[in-house]
DNA sequence: CCTGCTACCTGATGGC
DNA sequence: TGCCATCAGGTAGCAG
């Protein structure tokens, strides 16, 4: 589910609940969560670490502790619950009859954190620093940060080939773009998601990294809006559809020209774009 | 090195 | 009402 602006979201509610808190122990209920790694390394790597800060890099919540880290990756479906005490957790965690699903849980001093993706595609790790961590090591620019310039965005287009929608997912050149965004800011761009990264002229590519920035901050300002609920586990961002142009819009009217959206399959997903507008 | 494809999982939805 | 196919906001791993 989650893209940039929902982690971003969701990593400024955790922080004021876990930062400076102790994990008293770490509950491994899906050991599949960890994998690679085992459980048991997961578990006795966090137990009776504190948490010293929550941060953000690309799509990765990454909880620093007093020795190493914690990685936390949502892929589609991950999110984040919350129980206010171990009695709770074990009361509804997992319970044949309607359970909250938990896949790895942190028992802090007060509170509970669970991390939840019943899809079994999101991961949380330990690592002894953030460059042992392939995943992140490996992201490019966060495309909120203050590096992510028009002046670097345009090097990073000039030195590839690929369509701009393939490039926008590679988020070792550019970190945080998904799917839906990526869609977003080329409607936005009026850019054709299969033209070349190098054929795009200065002009269009400056006009794409303003789409991209702005098309991130509104997100953003709407995750925030209603803060996220870690204590409902139903609950997910609301009002995210009103602010898209394109993505999921297939067969509507383009909101600039009136043209129908289009969707076609690029890389084995779909794009969202208007043939009229987007050149 | 770069790029493109598949696998990984589960659940919701829609057509027949 | 089933039952099957398709789709889902992501990335690691592998082949060419």
């Amino acid at each position: 589910m989650p893209e940039l602006p929902e982690v971003e979201a969701v990593v400024r509610t955790l922080r004021p609940l876990v930062q400076g808190r102790r994990i008293r122990c770490v509950h491994v209920l899906h050991p599949i969560a960890a994998k690679p790694q085992a459980a048991a390394y997961l578990s006795r790597f966090a137990q009776g670490q504190r948490i010293r800060t929550v941060e953000r890099k690309g799509k990765y919540v990454l909880l620093l502790l007093d020795r190493g880290l914690l990685t936390m990756h949502f892929r589609l479906d991950g999110q984040l619950v919350w129980f206010s005490n171990a009695k709770e957790f074990l009361r509804c965690a997992n319970r044949t009859e309607s359970g909250v699903h938990v896949d790895v849980a942190l028992e802090l001093e007060k509170g509970v954190l669970g991390f939840a993706d019943r899809r079994h595609f999101g991961r949380v790790h330990a690592w002894d620093s953030a460059a042992k961590c392939p995943g992140l090591a490996e992201l490019g620019l966060d495309a909120l940060s203050p590096s992510f310039t028009p002046t670097r965005f345009g090097e990073l287009l000039y030195r590839s080939k690929r369509p701009l929608k393939d490039f926008l997912l590679d988020q070792s050149r550019v970190a945080g773009i998904g799917n839906i965004y990526s869609c977003e800011s080329l409607w936005r761009a009026r850019l054709h998601p299969r033209r070349r990264t190098h054929t795009l002229k200065p002009e269009e590519a400056r006009r794409l990294h303003k789409a991209i920035v702005s098309v991130l901050r509104r997100a953003l300002e709407c995750c925030l809006h209603q803060a996220p609920d870690f204590r409902n586990p139903q609950w997910w961002f609301q009002g995210l559809e009103t602010i898209l142009r394109a993505y999921g819009r297939e067969g509507k009217p383009c909101r600039r020209c009136g043209e129908p959206i289009r969707r076609i399959a690029q890389s084995g997903r779909s794009t969202y774009y208007c043939a009229h507008c987007q050149k």
